[in-house]
DNA sequence: ACGATGTCGACTGTCGACAGTTTTCCCAAC
DNA sequence: GTTGGGAAAACTGTCGACAGTCGACATCGT
């Protein structure tokens, strides 16, 4: 990607804020379930274990607050997001708005390269599929939609599906056991390439609308059996 | 909106955080151009001025840069955000993506009492335009269109609008005039209603591609004027 | 005159502390 | 056993201060 200068490959030094830093680990115990959904997150005690002041954490506790992860009430602090059902019914749709806009457009005008991105990503998800690491196979499938995303060219829209993300793998925990085999994720994912394919922008809602309900279904189907 | 209790509009009580009355007054004092796109915020002179310490400031510039009105830079500080061309077509494709698909689920589903809620609005909107207060006008027409989303259902899709409503402000801010007539965004607003009493997803589709069309092109002249 | 280097001022990132509020816990009263 | 009240503990909101870093200007060398 660097242009000029001989000196190979640079990582860009960027001293990564505490704020950045806290942001992540939270990000990643609420992901885990580390904390349990409506938990009251404390503070002084966060910034006891991080090693941390308050400072950083009461930003990164914003941040994440923007990102759907926390909600905070004045003057009482902030809370893991639990999700109920019809939350989750939101965000599947939201999910489902976005994806349709971006294949919708895709139909219409997409290069042979970007048909080929896509396609390698698909490997990339069928590899992680038949590893067994699950947390893998999920960011993978969610790397796949990002590019499907991306490619359509509105980076507003991007950064609307990243926010989305976050959200998202927070519905995912919900899921106990995934029920897909490989076969499956390839043969889902593919379905989506093929519509791309043919330039159809109604086989293409047809099939993103499709892909997103079975999604959703496994979600729906996971806090069925918890509460 | 509220349901129960008969003890009438109780406005909830919050003791405003300093956070949010500094937030509001930045994003007011953004829209109005107090400062100049791409201006550089200085924590400490806001604080400053604002009688405040540095913390809420902080706090409150990193909402407003979720809500897309700043853009900030390690180390360097937070920046008013500037849109180009290109992030102003971002910004109406997305606008144009979470619109069509409420007004496609309203086509199928609108009750009367929905649709005669925005037909009230398109009143106010009206009443609004005649009266000459431009920024009253912008408000109405917004609330309008937040209604409609609304009406759809979807918490997350409203806020998804609510946080592009910021921006779209923004946008609004480089139209120096509207141009339109009074009985021109009556009977823009009017076809939308028409579309939905009708009840066809496709006639919606055409009517808000149209419309959000119009939108768009009255501010890409706005820019293309300036630069 | 022009480019590189050293220095200075201003600013952000982070911290610890204080004040006011919320929550919790304990005890008394019914 | 349950309810109500009150004090103490814990917590959030806010503040002022210190340290590290960035940008601008002056200085030096060519």
């Amino acid at each position: 990607m660097s242009s000029s200068s001989g000196v190979g490959d640079f990582t860009v030094i960027q001293q990564r804020n505490l704020v950045d830093q806290v942001a992540d680990l939270l990000t990643q115990a609420i992901i885990d379930q580390r904390f349990a959904p409506g938990e009251r997150l404390s503070e002084v005690q966060l910034s006891r274990e991080l090693g941390v002041s308050r400072a950083p954490v009461r930003e990164a506790a914003r941040l994440l607050e923007s990102r759907g992860l926390l909600v905070s009430q004045p003057r009482r602090g902030f809370f893991v997001r639990a999700l109920d059902a019809r939350e989750l019914d939101d965000i599947f749709d939201l999910r489902l708005c976005l994806e349709r806009h971006a294949i919708e457009r895709l139909a219409l005008d997409a290069s042979s390269a970007t048909l080929a991105a896509l396609a390698r990503q698909v490997e990339v998800l069928c590899e992680a599929a038949v590893s067994g690491n699950e947390s893998r196979r999920i960011e993978e499938d969610l790397n796949f939609h990002r590019l499907l995303i991306a490619s359509a060219g509105n980076r507003r829209l991007l950064k609307t599906f990243d926010d989305l993300a976050h959200e998202l793998r927070l519905c995912i925990t919900l899921i106990t056991k995934t029920h897909e085999s490989p076969d499956t994720i390839a043969d889902s994912h593919q379905w989506l390439l093929d519509a791309l394919a043919s330039g159809s922008p109604a086989r293409c809602r047809e099939a993103i609308d499709y892909h997103i309900g079975v999604a959703r279904d496994y979600v729906v189907r996971g806090i069925g059996d918890s509460t």
